[in-house]
DNA sequence: TGCCAGGCCCTCTTTAGGGCCTT
């Protein structure tokens, strides 16, 4: 299979917790060059203590606050309709990158639209998800780690404020820039919408 | 009570186990 896209985005999720099956989006941040999508919303689940450890994300009150300070927040039904539109904004298809997209932010992102029957809508814009975590493991082996923060580091040689989903979409869109994998190689890690 | 995420990849493998990656 061979995945025609338009435009590469880089987005990252910051969530309850790891169970993909359980876990709710708490933010949801996109890049695209130099325009970016940044949006927040109070998850109806409980957060995992090592949820609330990595992120710094509490619900208090019905209000999400993140080390302390109130953000601003917007039902997820909104969070994914302004999202959709942000993506429609670019030649179609777009195809969404994500460190690990395959096993977490993939699956997590589509039950969230399946929820709000949002799912054809989305196909209708997005064609599949690049894994950069499986590209960059099978492409440059021989790494200790293969972790967003030390590949940024090995191969950009700076850290970042990694678990603010802004931050590390932006940092992805640096590496795999630096990267910059060849088109059949990123085809190789592309998985459709289909899959999950 | 005891469970506690799970798929992928590697290897001292395949009759399996452990570490990694994401929050």
């Amino acid at each position: 299979m061979y995945y025609e896209y338009q435009t590469k985005v880089f987005f990252d999720l910051e969530t309850t917790g790891l169970d993909t099956k359980s876990c709710d989006v708490i933010q949801l941040s996109a890049v695209c060059g130099a325009r970016q999508f940044n949006a927040y919303t109070v998850p109806p689940g409980i957060l995992t203590q090592s949820a609330t450890d990595v992120t710094g994300f509490v619900v208090s009150n019905g209000r999400l606050f993140c080390r302390g300070v109130p953000m601003k927040t917007i039902h997820l039904h909104d969070l994914l309709v302004t999202f959709m539109d942000f993506l429609r904004s670019f030649p179609r298809p777009v195809l969404l990158a994500a460190h690990n997209a395959r096993l977490f932010d993939a699956p997590v992102l589509t039950k969230a639209l399946k929820k709000f029957n949002l799912l054809t809508e989305f196909k209708s814009v997005v064609c599949g998800f690049l894994d950069t975590f499986l590209l960059v493991k099978n492409v440059h082996r021989g790494l200790a780690s293969y972790s967003q923060p030390n590949l940024v580091k090995h191969f950009l040689g700076k850290s970042y404020k990694e678990h603010d989903a802004l931050e590390d979409a932006r940092a992805l869109q640096d590496l795999l820039t630096r990267l910059n994998p060849t088109p059949p190689v990123i085809n190789r890690f592309i998985y459709g919408i289909f899959c999950f």
